[in-house]
DNA sequence: ATTATCTATAGATCTATAGATAATGC
DNA sequence: ATTATCTATAGATCTATAGATAATGC
């Protein structure tokens, strides 16, 4: 039989799909070059379609990859909490943590949110299982009378975008104002607004 | 003299910076036609370089215009409210109803985030003006001592970014989750959940 | 033999430019 | 005369494709 379909190949199809990532990240899409792709892994621009027949193909590649890595990245720390509310701590904490340790992922994702009709007709083709980790979270802590009535997609919106912008808008606030979305201090006073924000949203006005 | 120079081509000069934004909401800079701006204006496109001489000033005069527009919609908001944290809510309320009503600028704003090197060097040549609003009422805040000591651009980060999530992300969740940005009862439901974080943010966890 | 990569080039697309022409206002 | 718009085309770029060639594993 001939079925063993992981040759070394398997190791140049890799770097090409991190190599597109972060170039589809930088500059986007239609401006992104596959030119750029084929040098930073080292081979010719032409050697890319033997593995992806086309730069739309690659482009999906890498937004299914990022997609199914966040997905399991959220799963994994879910695992680790019980309750309703540090339930969704963990899932904002698990969503921030990735993109801090992969920028390129968040820029991809950000640019996604810009597009009029991404996907062509199935928008969340790929992001379907974020929008599906977040809705399980918000509706399991309404469900059990621990959030306030609160629509998940809201709070995708609120509290959820400000992982993407932290990580994106940092080299994005002029020279002076710059900062390292990685450094710890920063990062953990980040971290600390978004969970008081959490609580703000699904338990209500309290004060 | 012959200085009178705002004859009728200051018409067509509109209706390109119109129809650019769209445009350029819509699909981004590099995938952006000056084809289809021509086309939407009505005139053929080499016309377009009597008004403005290459695709990038023509970008530049949308994105200086857009902020132009915010900033002013924000001070008059500003005007309006004396009392530092009811300015927070001025602003944020003033950015939320400005992308509401103008979902091509939010777009373009959301892009400009995601780039890495926007504007060549300054990336805050035409949005400074927004990262100044912000600053003023926050820093107004925390030095009356009426705001916990937060940075200006970590709520942009978390609070700021959800106007513009909320806008852009309407079309984006897949079609059973769907929802109109300018619905005044979905608008008004996030709009209350933005002014609970807002408090949330600069009264510190008062739980 | 199969897998992987390369050279060379066709084809599509878009911006920018040159230069002609039409419309407008004194 | 000045202002505004048009036709025609050069030039630059990039993707996709065809087909040759090299490297690897039985």
């Amino acid at each position: 039989m001939k079925l063993n379909r992981k040759p070394r190949g398997e190791v140049t199809r890799q770097a090409i799909l991190e190599a597109a990532e972060l170039v589809f990240a930088e500059v986007g899409y239609a401006a992104a070059r596959l030119e750029d792709v084929a040098e930073a892994v080292g081979i010719r621009r032409p050697s890319i379609v033997y593995y992806f027949s086309s730069k739309q193909e690659l482009y999906d590649a890498v937004e299914a990859d990022i997609f199914a890595d966040l997905h399991a990245f959220s799963q994994a720390r879910l695992k680790q909490a019980d309750a309703c509310f540090p339930r969704l701590i963990a899932l904002l904490d698990a969503w921030l943590d990735f993109h801090v340790g992969r920028p390129s992922a968040a820029r991809i994702i950000q640019r996604l949110v810009a597009d009029v009709t991404p996907r062509q007709g199935n928008p969340v083709q790929y992001s379907n299982s974020a929008l599906k980790d977040i809705e399980a979270v918000v509706n399991e802590g309404v469900a059990a009378g621990q959030f306030v009535d609160i629509s998940p997609i809201q709070l995708l919106n609120s509290v959820g975008a400000g992982a993407l912008f932290y990580v994106c808008n940092a080299g994005q606030v002029g020279e002076n104002r710059r900062y390292d979305p990685a450094d710890p201090a920063e990062l953990a006073r980040f971290r600390a607004l978004l969970h008081r924000l959490a609580a703000a949203a699904v338990r209500g006005d309290r004060r």
